[in-house]
RNA sequence: GGGCGGAUGGCGGAAUUGGUAGACGCGCUGGACUCAAAAUCCAGUGUCCGCAAGGAUAUGAGGGUUCGAGUCCCUCUCUGCCCACCA
């Protein structure tokens, strides 16, 4: 019999499947179509175990639905402009766009021996000037819908990295680089953004309509941070004046104490009081050099600086002193709060350590007027809203104080224009050039693409090497032909990745980025699976970039993913983190070596839930290996035993094939990897224990068995399955047929075992026939040999019987 | 501080609506095969008592509802991830 040998037929069915294109998608056919993607990798030039946790179980959902009869499109492509191109062109001393495209030379050969059925008519990589052309497209699209901006701001600056960071891309406890961990800082910057705020409202409704894991959605609707609340006016004292400050409480004002601005506040040096002003500059300068680190350690010793002024509270008419403390974010709402001690925790903290007055203005149950409570409450100390509820007097004060133009209701957002300048080389270069006369001039769209150079010097400080390309910088005005300087930022790679999806659909087009009627009907992408690391970044600018197509260029759906699944995070054998340095990686190619790759795709799988992923085990690898060769064996020793006239078990393998192939379906449905495979684990071991009682391998139903297992399989290890396919004597792939379907009526048993318990316990089992009554099953429970003697001189209060179950017996 | 998960044998994990807890895999033990080993096959394997039949006990801890709870309710402990001075 020959050896089960994943080494010899696992690229032989790969290059077999590459030369008869058999996944190869009919993009007319889009009726049933099924289009399910992993996230787009970056080629960083070694395919880690991650990876196959993304794209074998993924291409597992694609093989299952191309089964069902689906029109099935999957395919991967690269998102291939980033930094570690740059920072391996400076260490190393070679050109970007050569490492990178050695990189996905390299990682491509990888992915072929996952076994994944991808259409490589499909794939991109992101760093080719026929994809980013479109970025700029889209860019100009933005641009002239003023959703594409240049403004000077205060931005997140990586002084190692030398770029400025998204908010998205800052990160941790204290506030460092995404990419190099290093902490960043303030820097005040012209940069280009795209208005992703005009479609606040869109991202956080639609939300509702997508089947996602509600984990990403919350954390997106965090992000977005929507609150509603009151803008209020308090006029400063003395002076024509206004200070606005947003708060969610309006129904605390008759407790606002004091006012607080934040140190960056434009007003804060126009009303300092002469005497306090060399403080306020002193906290000013202080604060300015602080980290964001310090910030953070100081949030529990609060620091301010008096300024001098009051305000007038709008609602008690009394005088309030006015501070400056960096507990106060410029950044969110007026830069200003009222500040309300008794009922918010960071005011609280500040009254006390600079003891100003506390006043309480509602009661709460359970809280006492020795700390600060939150929450709703009835209103006290609050003039005519004295007895109201929060709630009420909430809307109440608002509408009162709108009379006088004093207040309005405001909602107020976290979610800030998405910053797409990065003083980067390896991007998409910005679609703009700088004319004396005309100032900021968009390129026209016949001009693109700007085509990055190839062939740049780095420096090893990091400057970007853009800028010393006169060929480059200097180019002429669209509008007047003179000489004009190009924009030598380059764009955020999350616009690369923002919009992928829709180019895999028509990746060859020269002419326009996508069409659009063959996009409509393909999208939305169906099942898009990745990790959860991207649940904010990339998920919601792609949503954004879709909402924008969608309003001006004819998409005619909202959202890119119908469903998303995010897979766990594989850990190294010892439970921890994959990290070179604690040596605990695995590298799936020598996996794939010892075991094969079938074997690899289904222990990822068999390891644990999806979702949950979890910790390598090199004895667990071994048992889906094992797994395989005992399937393997079944097949061969069906094949030598020639045929028998006999079909012994028949009824029994007949049943147990059926049940298999119901749970199988079910489960993959479900994403249900790990007990699909127990199930078939479990059909094997069937099989393996009727061959040791009867001495069998080989009848009608052995075949019938040995089939449905071979495609059961075939979605999880495509080349095994495929290899048995063909021994049992198909011409054509096991993957292109069809899923076998279950009878309820063979599943279900004709005789069954019902649990028999006394008070709760069990104490006997009964076998019994699947369609007994309940009378029945009762009377044959008091009649058995282990109960009857424990009834013996009791009363029965009462018997329950559940069908399939079990009998139980009260007494 | 806020949000969302999680806790089941030596280990990874099953248990779809409250119905025989521990499927499946790893590991371990014993046996068959072998000169021997590996591989393979067969059997056993939560814990405690018992030669056994059997019994007791058991899903982080404690309480509750129920004929019956891993599953529902209350209290608590531990733990993972994400966000966080957002007014």
């Amino acid at each position: 019999m020959r050896r089960y040998n994943p080494r010899e037929i696992e690229p032989k069915w790969q290059n077999v499947w590459a030369e008869s294109g058999i996944y190869k998608t009919n993009m007319g056919r889009t009726a049933d179509k099924f289009y399910v993607i992993p996230m787009l990798p970056y080629p960083s030039g070694d395919l880690h175990i991650g990876h196959w946790y993304n794209f074998g179980p993924t291409d597992t959902v694609a093989r299952f639905r191309r089964m069902l009869g689906q029109n099935v499109l999957t395919t991967i492509g690269f998102d291939a402009f980033g930094l570690p191109a740059e920072n391996a062109a400076i260490k190393r001393g070679i050109q970007p766009a050569v490492w990178t495209h050695s990189n996905i030379d390299s990682m491509t050969k990888q992915i072929a021996q996952i076994g994944a059925s991808y259409d490589w008519d499909h794939t991109l990589a992101t760093c080719n000037p026929d994809y980013y052309h479109w970025n700029q497209w889209l860019f100009l699209k933005l641009y002239e819908k003023g959703l594409a901006y240049r403004a000077k701001a205060v931005v997140n600056w990586c002084p190692k990295d030398q770029t400025v960071l998204a908010n998205e891309q800052v990160v941790g406890d204290n506030n460092v680089c995404e990419r190099c961990g290093t902490p960043v800082i303030q820097k005040e910057m012209e940069s280009w953004y795209f208005k992703i705020t005009d479609y606040t409202e869109h991202l956080l409704a639609d939300l509702e309509s997508v089947d996602w894991p509600e984990k990403v959605k919350t954390m997106q609707q965090n992000w977005i941070g929507k609150s509603q609340g009151a803008l209020i006016n308090f006029e400063v004292d003395g002076s024509d004046k206004h200070i606005e400050v947003f708060t969610t409480r309006p129904d605390t004002i008759f407790g606002a104490t004091y006012m607080v601005l934040a140190p960056e506040h434009p007003l804060v040096m126009k009303i300092a009081s002469d005497e306090c002003q060399p403080q306020v500059e002193q906290y000013i300068e202080e604060t300015s050099h602080k980290t964001e680190l310090e910030r953070k350690t100081s949030e529990k010793h609060k620091t301010g600086s008096l300024t001098g002024a009051y305000a007038i509270n709008p609602a008690t008419q009394t005088k309030i002193p006015i501070w400056i403390a960096d507990y106060v974010l410029a950044s969110y709402g007026t830069g200003a709060i009222m500040s309300v001690p008794a009922h918010d925790e960071r005011d609280w903290e500040f009254a006390k350590k600079f003891d100003l007055p506390i006043v309480h203005v509602y009661d709460q149950t359970g809280a006492s007027e020795d700390s600060w409570y939150n929450g709703e409450g009835i209103m006290k100390h609050s003039g005519k809203y004295d007895g109201l509820s929060t709630a009420e007097a909430r809307e109440k004060i608002v509408t009162d104080l709108a009379k006088h133009k004093i207040a309005k209701e405001q909602t107020n957002y976290k979610l800030r224009d998405w910053l797409i300048s990065r003083q980067r080389y390896w991007g998409t270069p910005i679609p703009i050039v700088y004319c004396e006369d005309h100032g900021t001039v968009p390129l026209d769209e016949k001009d693109l693409p700007v085509i990055l150079p190839e062939d740049v010097e780095f420096t090893p400080t990091g400057r970007n090497p853009l800028l010393d390309r006169e060929d480059f910088v200097n180019t002429k005005c669209p509008i007047c032909g003179k000489a004009a300087k190009r924009e030598t930022d380059t764009m955020d790679t999350f616009v690369d990745s923002s919009w992928y999806f829709l180019r895999y659909l028509d990746a060859k087009n020269n002419k326009v980025p996508f069409d659009t009627e063959l996009i409509n009907k393909w999208m939305p992408v169906d099942h898009y699976i990745g990790g959860i690391e991207h649940a904010i970044l990339h998920l919601l600018y792609a949503r954004f970039v879709t909402k924008f197509l969608h309003d001006h260029h004819g998409l005619d759906f909202e959202e890119p993913f119908k469903k998303l699944t995010n897979q766990g995070i594989i850990l190294g054998p010892d439970g921890q983190k994959m990290s070179k340095s604690r040596g605990n990686v695995i590298n799936p190619d020598e996996m794939v070596k010892s075991y094969g790759a079938d074997s690899l795709r289904l222990y990822l799988m068999f390891m644990g839930p999806y979702e949950q992923g979890g910790p390598y085990d090199m004895g667990g690898i071994a048992g889906t290996r094992r797994f395989l060769d005992r399937f393997w064996t079944l097949l061969g020793e069906f094949l030598e035993a020639g045929s028998t006239a006999g079909d012994a078990q028949g009824l029994e393998i007949t049943a147990a094939v059926h049940k298999t192939i119901k749970k199988v379906s079910q489960d993959l449905e479900r994403l249900d990897f790990n007990t699909a495979i127990s199930a078939m684990m479990e059909l094997v071991n069937h099989l393996y224990k009727l061959k040791a009682e009867t001495g069998l391998t080989q009848s009608a139903s052995w075949r019938f068995a040995l089939e449905t297992l071979t495609q059961l399989l075939a979605p999880f290890a495509p080349h095994i399955a495929e290899e048995i396919w063909e021994s049992l004597g198909h011409d054509s792939s096991v993957h292109i047929s069809t899923w076998p379907q279950w009878d309820e009526k063979l599943v279900a048993e004709e005789i069954i075992t019902l649990a028999v318990q006394i008070n709760g316990k069990v104490r006997s089992e009964i076998v019994v026939p699947t369609d007994i009554s309940e009378a029945e099953a009762i009377e044959i429970a008091k009649a058995d040999e282990k109960i009857a003697p424990q009834l013996d001189g009791k009363t029965i209060k009462k018997a329950i019987y559940v069908p399939g179950r079990l009998v139980s017996l009260v007494i």
